[in-house]
DNA sequence: ACGGAACGGAACGGTTGCGTCTCGTCAGGG
DNA sequence: CCCTGACGAGACGCAACCGTTCCGTTCCGT
């Protein structure tokens, strides 16, 4: 028995990425309903219809988009997981819609609680976990000490590489993964 | 010849607190002019006597402010110098101001110009330089390679400590810096 | 073919914000 | 001691936005 008649997939399709395109150019703070709307080719009442309010909106649409992006690369060597990781992140920041969109969200998440938890289940636990199995993986084959602190590892894995491409915001050389990949094994290796 | 009487110097410090603790509080796209004036204890008249219009306020104070941290540790040793800058870096983010203001700011740089230009030339780059001296000392007392990449290294220096205090948001362990510091000149001389 | 529900569009009331303006008050330099 | 101008407070016009409600239309299951 279904309560009512379904919502036209297409419709939550258009609004999702007028969402998204409206949140990179406008930002979270200054986000607005009938733009997304007009955006999307949509009425409002069709946002509406489906979330109750625009925080509910960005809070879940964000979610769901974010648990499609965690990858846990497995080439066999260290330096072949780094290598790998920072050209899948390297890839997903390359759209420029992540670029302007992630930072957003991270600033926007240290005063919006609710959207603080759901970045850090929906992003950050499964990112950081798979990131740990990879760092796990090269302490079984001996490649790091049984005593790595992996924690901190995983801040090398994406720090250098998020610091270089939202805040200082120079392009980076076309070897520049490469030479990071080394500085990366050598600091997990310290 | 004076043009008219002086702006108080009271009042214009009192404007420049209570728009930080608003940017802080609210975030820059949300960030209203009455809000700033009502906390500081002040007519709206009294902003728009100084500063044209919202933007222009916001981005004078943001780089005024900024240009006053910048710290260049010359301790004489490599390992010295980065564990300096790390804990320099660390107190100025435990401010709670900072550590809301920060990333709210790199977002909102990523599409509004001014204040990229603005950040970018009173902090990034000072900063930069500073930094990259630093490594320049180290190369000369012989502590790195001269063919040493110091732009990639600038990306070590900042980019961990920012990403685990702002997107991890885990409280650190005690020596965290300690540890810090041996991967990051671990880096250095990969 | 029918009917119900979702659709795009648009208007609504209520709220908020920007930038301007006007009050009456207060301070400080000549 | 007086006069100029900054001051706090707040009203103003205008625009934008949220969330709701109403249209007339279109789609889809039955």
């Amino acid at each position: 028995m279904t309560v009512g008649k379904a919502l036209h997939d297409d419709v939550t399709d258009a609004i999702s990425a007028a969402f998204f395109e409206e949140l990179a150019a406008t930002g979270y703070g200054r986000l607005s309903v009938d733009a997304v709307a007009k955006r999307a080719g949509v009425g409002k009442a069709a946002i509406y219809r489906r979330w109750p309010s625009k925080q509910r909106m960005a809070v879940e649409l964000t979610s769901s988009v974010a648990v499609s992006a965690i990858d846990a690369p497995d080439t066999g060597s260290l330096r072949g997981d780094v290598r790998q990781f920072l050209a899948n992140a390297r890839a997903a920041l390359s759209h420029p819609l992540a670029l302007a969109i992630i930072p957003d969200l991270l600033a926007e998440a240290r005063r919006n609680v609710e959207l603080a938890e759901a970045l850090l289940s929906s992003v950050r636990d499964p990112r950081r976990a798979s990131s740990g199995d990879m760092v796990a993986r090269a302490i079984e084959r001996g490649e790091l000490p049984a005593d790595t602190d992996v924690e901190l590892c995983l801040d090398f894995l994406a720090g250098p590489l998020y610091w270089r491409l939202t805040a200082i915001n120079s392009e980076p050389a076309p070897d520049y993964l490469d030479r990071l990949t080394d500085k990366i094994v050598a600091a997990f290796r310290a």
